[in-house]
DNA sequence: ACAAGGTAGTTTGATTTTCAAAATACTTGA
DNA sequence: TCAAGTATTTTGAAAATCAAACTACCTTGT
């Protein structure tokens, strides 16, 4: 039991949670990068442009686009900035919200499915050992 | 401590080890598409374009493309698949195992960073307990 | 044996995503 | 105030993607 089999057991574990997000994705209407803009936006309620940009690993330039289009579906929406009149911070409209909680859900479907055979008390080390795996990230 | 805060930690786990990816892919000269085509090939010696498209997320189209461009690079290779003439198997070139064992490192290097305030047994039961959850995928 | 239907891969045409670099508009610090 | 810095957008180009049409080959049922 090395180190390179729990490297193995993270990278199955990505690459499947990252085909069983697609999969979900498709019948939403939009792109996976789409929704995941939406998850970003949806979990830190605001956020400016350079920020998003920087969370969700592209350019600002980039986001820009993304952001017209995902305004033109009418999912976010440009809020002009409080105390910086270059910058706006993007928000979840009416709509985007909806979006947010039903993907949400379907996460917490897809975890409850995946973790049925856990006990309450693996579930929780699970979780433990998972959080402090990430704290140094 | 409910399946929502483990969904939670999932998708935390996700969205790091994908930003990590993305920062070290980029030092490699491929994309991170192109990498994790080298890295499903790597694992799987070889595959038919077919298969291969299927584990990507892809389509076959998208894949002619993408294999042509890895194979301008002398990242892969098409063989001729002895009992199907319609076939390939898309295997890795030296250059491309090379590609292949260098990303793997970095990922041992990473699970290493990352483990390294858990014991040896705190280990072993993370990797159990993905392993059964992986197993409901 | 052979036609019909199925499968593997490629091509085509279009859209989306992405970047780097230049441009614009605003803020900050000396 | 002015120079330097920062936030966003625009531009031009490349890469990734899809659906649908196409080619070549395989399989099956009669």
């Amino acid at each position: 039991m090395s180190v390179s089999d729990l490297s193995q057991k993270f990278m199955e574990f990505y690459d499947k949670l990252s085909s069983w997000e697609h999969s979900v994705v498709k019948d939403s209407g939009l792109s996976p990068a789409q929704m995941h803009t939406i998850e970003v936006i949806g979990h830190h309620k605001n956020l400016m442009m350079r920020e998003l940009a920087y969370r969700l690993g592209i350019t600002t330039g980039t986001l820009t686009v993304a952001v017209d289009r995902l305004e033109k579906l009418s999912m976010v929406k440009r809020m002009p900035h409080e105390h910086d009149r270059r910058s706006w911070l993007i928000v979840l409209t009416e709509k985007g919200k909806q979006m947010y909680e039903q993907h949400n859900k379907h996460h917490e479907e897809f975890t409850q499915e995946i973790s049925h055979d856990l006990t309450n008390k693996e579930i929780e080390t699970l979780y433990q050992l998972m959080d402090r795996v990430l704290q140094r990230l």
